[in-house]
DNA sequence: TGGTACATGTAACATGTTACATGATTTG
DNA sequence: CAAATCATGTAACATGTTACATGTACCA
């Protein structure tokens, strides 16, 4: 659905090659919307079919030539259309939660070590984007309209992360010692 | 990867056709995984084929017949062994975030209408499952396990809501007047 | 007679994952 | 000399979405 959209995204910060757009969705666009490389250089002749993206060659002496992609007009406006457009809620898809409905039925223990390990994951993937805050905007969202956006889709992190912890604590309490 | 699963929880709790299970999976163990019921359909024989649950035809009077599935013993034996087995953290799809990155780079005015949608939306969610709270869990989380397995189920929703909630409304005083 | 609930499917397409495939350059 | 990084792809398969397709029974 929305992959385009976070490539489009991602070429408007600045143009980048496949391979470049790959390690941006490992981190930051990254740490809202995954892709891997099949899926980009898949997506990106479409792209460039639709006239939202345009490519260029460049040669480069010890590293094998890279194909840069960048937005264009068309794909800005497309872009600036999907940001107004309304966007259902992401579909659900906890399994964590599948799986504790499944302990309902055949028992908490089975599902404990699971819980610890997602408190585990949450809890640093919470402390990366605290150091992240603390790093980058440790002296307030800023006054400009993009650092303000940049610094939300931070905070998002941050509370998501934290009400995973919270979730998680509450259910060894409740669970540890039936 | 966990649909088969899913389904096999939902009939770990009680046998069901494939349109009892669409309809469960709009409510209950919906609020946690999707399905539609083309996928439901297409799922449910490969179970079969996997030994993971039985079908029984059951002819009703003055409604269509239905096809009833029922976990095995295997099934029981498979769910019980994805309980345990670990499972990478859910990949993130933000569509919501990949936009407010959007908004950095074309302008943060774009965002906002989505922004004030999705505050309304988890809101309503949210007291939706405040309600279930109250109605079933109103003098607490019970003391068996499964009474506590679904409770804590539901708070997962309560938390995830309200963080959704309190993001969108730090995002609405950050925005609203750049 | 028209809508909703019950009940089950097929076909085509879009998206996502895993495995296979190649080859240069840099770093330890 | 082995591993990591840069760089781009194909093929097969699994999963998810949208549209098409059919038919009964009940209620207003």
């Amino acid at each position: 659905m929305s992959l385009k959209h976070a490539i489009l995204v991602s070429l408007a910060e600045r143009p980048a090659s496949g391979y470049e757009l790959v390690s941006r969705f490992d981190r930051s666009i990254g740490y809202f919307w995954r892709a891997s490389h099949q899926q980009m250089y898949r997506e990106l002749p479409k792209l460039q079919t639709a006239g939202w993206v345009s490519a260029e060659d460049v040669p480069q002496s010890g590293k094998p030539d890279k194909r840069v992609y960048a937005i264009t007009d068309a794909g800005r406006d497309a872009l600036a259309k999907w940001l107004r457009a309304p966007v259902g809620p992401e579909p659900v898809r906890e399994s964590l939660m599948v799986k504790v409905r499944g302990a309902a039925v055949l028992g908490a223990d089975h599902v404990l070590p699971e819980i610890r390990r997602h408190r585990a994951l949450h809890a640093d993937k919470l402390a990366l984007f605290r150091q992240i805050e603390r790093e980058q905007f440790g002296d307030g969202a800023g006054d400009d309209a993009t650092g303000r956006c940049r610094y939300l889709a931070l905070r998002s992190g941050v509370l998501y992360h934290e009400s995973w912890v919270r979730w998680c604590d509450e259910a060894l309490v409740l669970l540890e010692r039936v």
